[in-house]
DNA sequence: TACACGTGGTC
DNA sequence: TGACCAAGTGT
């Protein structure tokens, strides 16, 4: 069902162009956000800017393909180094899908949402066998590809591609849910947003459409005290009419984190090595390097679980607190010293605590271990 | 449809 | 402090 068109908006017999043209409500509001966008445009690594596109220079495929995965979830400080490190490492597809999974699983650490390098991968070696290495161009076959859904794959269609398809992320929903006063709670929302947002899409510039559509959300439609004044579709917002703006997107209640409690074990060899392991490939942090922990239980953690290896555990303090998005995790560390000589247990392996960061540790244990070893996970490896 | 899935920043 | 949020996807 689409809404009606905000009641602020002039009727249509009103509208008309100094050529004589008739002009739409659709065509004023895109004309409205790419003027905006023209001077407003963020300057971003993976983008090509609107003065250069109107020269008809378009975004690498591959570029706008990684940044948006990377973004899903994601804010755009924290991915900019990550882009940078990926580009310079892997600088095009093929040279992304010849890399070994863990590697890229250890350059993902930190970023969170790790299915989300699994499927990086896979879609890269999926684009380089099926497809030569040259990314598709339509939505609806990007969005066959592991990890491009909905978004990312109208996202990459729009923006690289140009083809004229809504792309809808959190930013858009904010704005278009405003603009056309939607109170069905997302996510149920999702596809009234998208139908109303359809007919929108100038046919001629759906990627700068789409980058518009984004920088105003992130920028002016911001979801705490958007800066309505400065906004160039304010006319035409039925939330700005209602002075209602923040009523808007409205969200579904979310459900209470669990709290969950584990043990972790520190063994430190006196020749300065942990020991590490992998976790499972599937699941929380699926695939990741970690410190040997023991169930994550309900209730807090009594005794010792059982060790990796027999040492001369002693419990340290404090505990490590850890919030994740479902689950808010306490954690009791257990370390021991051990002797140069000891081997590793059958699935674990000892990693040079100099080169802690090349173990691709998720942040949780990266805590537990700075908890244990201060300064640990800020120590470079040598050259 | 609803839930699992990370992290860091903001108010 | 705790709740919310940030360019979502897979199941």
């Amino acid at each position: 069902m689409i809404q009606s068109r905000p009641a602020s908006f002039p009727s249509e017999e009103g509208l008309s162009l100094e050529n004589g043209r008739e002009a739409s409500f659709e065509g004023v509001l895109a004309q409205a956000l790419l003027a905006w966008y023209e001077r407003h445009a963020r300057t971003l690594p993976w983008r090509i800017g609107p003065k250069w596109r109107r020269a008809g220079v378009k975004p690498d495929p591959y570029r706008v393909w990684l940044s948006e995965v990377m973004l899903q979830q994601t804010t755009v400080k924290a991915v900019g180094e990550y882009f940078a490190a990926f580009t310079a490492r892997w600088p095009d597809m093929m040279a992304f899908a010849a890399a070994p999974e863990e590697e890229v699983m250890a350059a993902w650490a930190g970023l969170g949402y790790y299915s989300r390098a699994r499927n990086l991968v896979a879609c890269a070696r999926r684009v380089a066998e099926d497809y030569g290495g040259v990314m598709p161009r339509k939505a609806d076959e990007l969005v066959k590809l592991p990890g491009i859904g909905p978004y990312t794959s109208a996202s990459i269609a729009a923006i690289a591609f140009d083809e004229p398809v809504p792309v809808v992320d959190g930013n858009v929903e904010r704005v278009v849910s405003r603009l056309f006063a939607i109170d069905r709670p997302l996510p149920q929302a999702k596809s009234e947003i998208r139908e109303t947002l359809r007919p929108l899409v100038p046919q001629d510039r759906p990627g700068e459409f789409a980058e518009a559509m984004m920088d105003l959300g992130a920028t002016i439609c911001s979801p705490k005290r958007p800066a309505c004044a400065l906004c160039p579709l304010n006319m035409m917002c039925r939330a700005h009419g209602e002075q209602r703006e923040e009523a808007y997107p409205v969200k579904a209640p979310k459900r209470a984190k669990a709290k969950k409690f584990a043990g972790a074990f520190v063994a430190l060899r006196d020749d300065q090595k942990i020991l590490l392991s992998r976790r499972p490939p599937k699941g929380l942090l699926g695939g990741m390097s970690e410190v040997p922990t023991g169930p994550w239980q309900e209730s807090p953690v009594a005794r010792m679980p059982a060790p990796p290896l027999s040492a001369p555990w002693r419990k340290i303090t404090p505990q490590v607190s850890h919030i994740f998005t479902h689950i808010d995790l306490k954690v009791t560390i257990w370390q021991a010293a051990l002797p140069p000589e000891t081997p590793a247990p059958e699935g674990f392996w000892w990693h040079d605590l100099e080169n802690l960061k090349d173990a691709g540790l998720p942040t949780v244990m990266a805590k537990i271990v700075e908890a244990a070893i201060p300064g640990a996970t800020k120590a470079r490896a040598k050259r």
